[in-house]
Order: structure tokens, then sequence, then C-alpha cells
DNA sequence: CTCCCAATTGCAAACGTTTGCGTAACCTTT
DNA sequence: AAAGGTTACGCAAACGTTTGCAATTGGGAG
């Protein structure tokens, strides 16, 4: 007993009146009479009657949804990202069409086929980090698509977007440590190639130059990320000639590697030797032996504000000029937070 | 310069061809002849048409969309699942609408009328853990549209779900310490209104009285999962007369909680007292003191599932019967993973 | 040369809405 | 009482596609 929709057709011949006058009722337009819009109204009730979405999407040309392509769901970073749109969405109405490439940029492009595809009203996409073409994206402009891009952003110009700048987050954290008497302050820094990497340096050497101590660029390590890597880039650190009594590191994951192997080197952490990290991850509440702040980067944040800038250039596009004005680029600073103390 | 997207009636315009001529040609149907069909395909191609989606899902009925509602996106265990639905909806060319009710009955019921009036072809849900009435999603089944739970799963009959089993995880686990040499063992569970205390309390008795050790009840407590009631419950058990050697947590939350108090007791973790819990967080591979195992519930696993059988339902739906002759009850049975030794 | 069938293609309805425009009926004003 | 103005509603097109059926053509068979 499958029960089909109504529809306003339905209620119009019910009613002995038109399908307009019933469309029109139900949107209380001006020009119909109160007896026949209440009438409408109570048929709609009873009838249980709820307008075929697919149906306007197809008249309004519009679809109030939004796609989302970010690389991997399952990270805590963009699971929260994606909460926070979401939720800003929701609140507009909006609904979440969404979507992860894997950082693969084949599937990437692909994506944004199918978005375009869905008629998608906008795009919030943060990029894989393998994706050296941002063409795919570029072409939804032609089709009146706005994109707006947070965190991961590609380096091209006249784009909209948010993204978190790590420098002054990563001087506070480098000031933080300083304040608190360190002198030598090791750094654990991401792969040359990312973005992220350079701003954290140059935070770095900021930080201490303001305050007139000199940087030695032996304290500044790479590494690649992974555990194997991060236990070497201690290592080389500690054997450095002067040994660092803090460490900053490229993000928690590299922080909590670091701290297990010092703790295994008999290391007291945060006593002997004090950790900074960014945040990237929500968990640093259960643990033990957690670096002493973080840099947050507000994924919520800034899902949110991407959301609200999309959604901002939804309601103001078609007014006029073809070409907005100005592009939005929002940075988020990054914010030094001390992590609770574990007393 | 915004560009119009291609239209089948353009391209039949320039073509002086009908539409349904078009369309035909660009759907390989045998009743058109080659040159044309290869005619019409050339010029689509080079003028980049893409069907309008909307259009097809007004006329079809369909939407190639599956809707995904569960609490809250920014938990480990459901981006995780939110992953694998969204991996395996896209293998079948299913887009996924997500939205998350954030445990909020009211807003769950909203979310089903936006889902439903979307016209998504399916539904996939993890109930919030407040929803007391399940009518907005029976609902549904007047509209055709096929429902599959997972994890959190409403007790009524006749629905298709996916679950994980606490029981035989639990005795996994409680057979593993005692074959660890424990005796006494204690367990801090879930408040009792969660069906899956109920499932872990059976699966510590079964344990214990096929192993012929007699149950103890006062080794059983209950706790709010909130870090001061975990900290209750750990010294509540540490107490008691026969003190546990080992625990088993409700959650790796409440593992954390307790590990990390246990510390502050000077208690050698997973050596004067040990501890298993149930996988809901990854990040165990960062820690120093870490559950010795872990239950794993297999949250990729069971958005997987949940996925496949919603497009099986999808496929199979309107073969003849109304009533689907049976209903998809997959039980995916927990199983403890010994977490990595950390040597 | 006529008839029939197959191969192509076009017509038009349908999916459920929205909306510009036209048109009755009614009311007011002089 | 006629003109003008509201008020309340209907008609029909439009959104872009699919699809049952009709229509056209061509060719081969009788």
């Amino acid at each position: 007993m499958q029960t089909k929709p109504t529809t306003i057709k339905e209620i119009a011949q019910i009613l002995g009146i038109s399908v307009s006058t019933v469309s029109r009722a139900l949107h209380d337009h001006p020009s119909i009479g109160l007896t026949t819009r209440a009438k409408v109204k109570k048929l709609a009730g009873e009838l249980n009657y709820e307008p075929n979405q697919t149906a306007i999407f197809l008249q309004k040309g519009k679809t109030l949804t939004i796609g989302v392509i970010l690389p991997e769901l399952s990270e805590a970073f963009f699971s929260s990202a994606i909460s926070a749109i979401e939720d800003t969405a929701y609140k507009k109405n909006y609904t979440v069409l969404l979507a992860q490439s894997h950082d693969d940029e084949q599937k990437e492009k692909q994506l944004v086929e199918k978005m375009k595809n869905h008629r998608v009203d906008g795009l919030l996409v943060s990029v894989g980090k393998n994706t050296s073409s941002y063409q795919h994206f570029e072409n939804l402009k032609k089709y009146n698509i706005p994109v707006v891009y947070f965190d991961r952003i590609p380096s091209i110009p006249n784009i909209h977007y948010v993204a978190c700048n790590m420098e002054i987050g990563t001087i506070e954290a480098v000031s933080y440590l300083l304040k608190k008497g360190h002198r030598a302050i090791g750094m654990i820094n991401g792969p040359q190639t990312m973005v992220a990497t350079g701003e954290r340096k140059e935070g770095y050497i900021k930080a201490m130059t303001k305050n007139r101590l000199k940087y030695d660029p032996s304290l500044i390590v790479s590494c690649d990320l992974t555990e194997e890597g991060t236990k070497k880039a201690l290592d080389e650190l500690l054997a450095s000639k002067r040994k660092p009594t803090a460490i900053v590191t490229f993000n928690d994951y590299v922080a909590l590697f670091a701290i297990k192997h010092a703790v295994k080197l008999n290391i007291k952490v945060n006593k002997d030797l004090e950790f900074v990290s960014y945040a990237n991850l929500p968990l640093i509440n259960y643990m033990e032996n957690i670096p002493a702040a973080s840099v947050e980067q507000f994924p919520y944040l800034q899902g949110q504000k991407a959301t609200d800038i999309l959604m901002d250039l939804l309601h103001h596009q078609g007014t006029g000029g073809n070409e907005p004005s100005a592009f939005y680029k929002v940075i988020i600073e990054s914010q030094l937070v001390e992590n609770k103390k574990q007393d």
C-alpha cells in the first residue's frame, strides 16, 4: 500500500480550482482569497501534501544543495569541519552533498562533474594534497557555481577561501616557550613541499628574532610525518649540540609519536622536554602525556566561515555584474591554546 | 560570460532533428541510425553537454541519492562509517546527502522530512540516543523509501539493519583476561538505559560461567561515561573486597579516563591493572598507555554493509510484491583485537 | 506496380512546480 | 449608469528530460 505522494494537481482537482491557484495559495500569495487559501491549506494538510523538491529544483534552477569535496572524511579535522558545514547549511535550509577525494586528483575531477550534474548551488572544497591543476574547479565559474575553498587551498588568484595562517600561531607557540624560560627550542617540521611547513618556519624565525635571539637552523628538522620519521627527527634534535628543552611539532600526530618515543627514552615529558603542537586531534583530553599547549586551527570555525561565505555568494549573485567585485579571503589566525593541566 | 549549460533541445535545434532523437542517440537506443547517433554525440561532445540531473530526477522519480542521518559527524565512529558509506555509494554511482541529528529527536524528524522532500531513493540511519519514537522513519515505508539502520538501531520489528553485537566481543575480552591469569575482572559499564550495556553484562557473565567461575556482581559498576563518573567507578572497583587486576571498560573514552586516573594513583597500567576496552577511537596508536586489547566494532564495515543492503533494496524493489519477503538483519560480531605492543 | 515490413525519426505527453499575463466578477466613484 | 479600479482566479508556458506511439521513408518481395 504505497502512498503516492500528493501533488498540487490533485488538490486542484478535488477543489475544482486550478493548479496555479493552489500553488499561490500555499505560498500565501496576496492575490488569493482567504477562503480559498484556507480551503487549500486545509486539504493540503489532510492529504499530507509535500512539495516535490525535484520539480521545484528543475523549475527554479536551484537545488538548495551545496556540495562538499574533501580529502578524507574520517580524519578528525575534516569530520569537525563537515560537522560545522552541515550545521551551518542546515540553518539556512540548505542540504549537503558529500564526497571524499581520498587525495586522488582523478577522483576529485569526477566528483566535480558529479556535483555539477547534481546541480549543486555551490561548492565547498578542501583540495587533495596531490592535486596539481585546479582547472576542474575553475570550470565551474562558467556555470555560475561558486566555489569556496577551505583549509587546503589552491595557490591561484581570484578565489574565495578561508584558511588558517600558521605563522601567528607558531610565533605564539615559540613565544610561549620562551616565556617559560626555554632557550633551545626545537622544531619538528613537515615536508618542505607543504605550504604550512613554510609558515611554521617563518613563525619560528620571527618569534626568535623578535626576542633578539639568534636562529639556529639545526634546531629545525623536517620529517615525513610518519612515526618512523618522527623518531628520527627527535633523535636528531636530541643529538644536536644545543639540545632543545622544548619542541614544537608539526601536528598532534607527530607530537604524540615524539612523546611516545621520548617516554621510551626515559625523558620526563613536559618537564625535561616540553612539547607544543598543532591541534588536529580532539582527543588530547583523554591522554596522560600531552603537549603543554597546542596551536588551534579551528576546523569547526573554518567550516562555518566557509559555509557562510558560500551562502553569501549564493544570495548576492545575479545582482547585476557577473564578476564579484572582490574575493573573500578569510584568514583565521591560528591561536595557541594551553592544554588543560592534568594535575 | 556565464555559459548556460547546453540542453538536449539546443542540440536538436542545431542538428535540425527532434529532441527525442537526440535523447535516444545519447543513450545508444537501437532505433537510431548510426550516422545521426554519431553526429549527435559529436556535437554533444563539442558543446560539452551534460544532462541536467534535476530534470532526469523529476522524470524518473529517482535521484540516485541516498540520505544519511546520524547523530554526530565529528565522532570518530561515525566519521569512519560515513566514509565507508560514501565510498560504497560512489562505486554504485550514488551520491550521499548528509545530515546530523545531534541526538535531537525533533531535529531528526525534520531531517527525515527534508530527506523525503529531496526525494532520496533510500535512507541510512543511526538513530539518536534520545529518540523514543520511530514513527518518522516508519512513515517512509508509505513512500517506498527503504530505510536501513546501522549501529544504533531501533528496537522495533520489520526493519533492515546492521549492527554490532557486543556480547561475543565481551566474552572474548573477558576470556582473554582470564587466559592471562586474571581472576578478579572488573567492568566499568555504561548507563543501564543503553542496550549495549546489557549486551556487555551478558557477555561478561557468560564468559565467567563458561569458565566455571562465579560472577561477582560487585565487580560490575555503571557509569555515565563522563570523566568524573569514570573516576568514581574506578575508585569503587579498587575499593571492592576483591580488588580487580583487570578491567573491561564500556568504551575507549572511558578506558582512557580510567587509565589517566590510574596513572595518577601510581598504578602501573597493564601490569598491576590491565585494561581492555571497545574500540571507538582510531588514535590508540598514538598513545603511551593504552588498553591491552580492544573490542573492535568495525564502523567502516558497518557503513559498508548498510550501504550494500540499501543498494540491494533499491535495485530489487518494484519486482512484484510490495512487502519484501524478508528483512536484512546483519549482525557483525564484535571482535577482540590485541593492541599493538608498545615496546 | 503494389504491398508490407523494417528501419528511422518525430510528436506529444508526462514528471510537479512556478509565474507572467489575461480575464472575469465585483465594487466604487462620478 | 458607465467608467475605472480591485480582487480573485485560470491559462498556458516554461524548466530538461524520457518514452509510447505514430509517421515517414526506403527497399524488397510478390
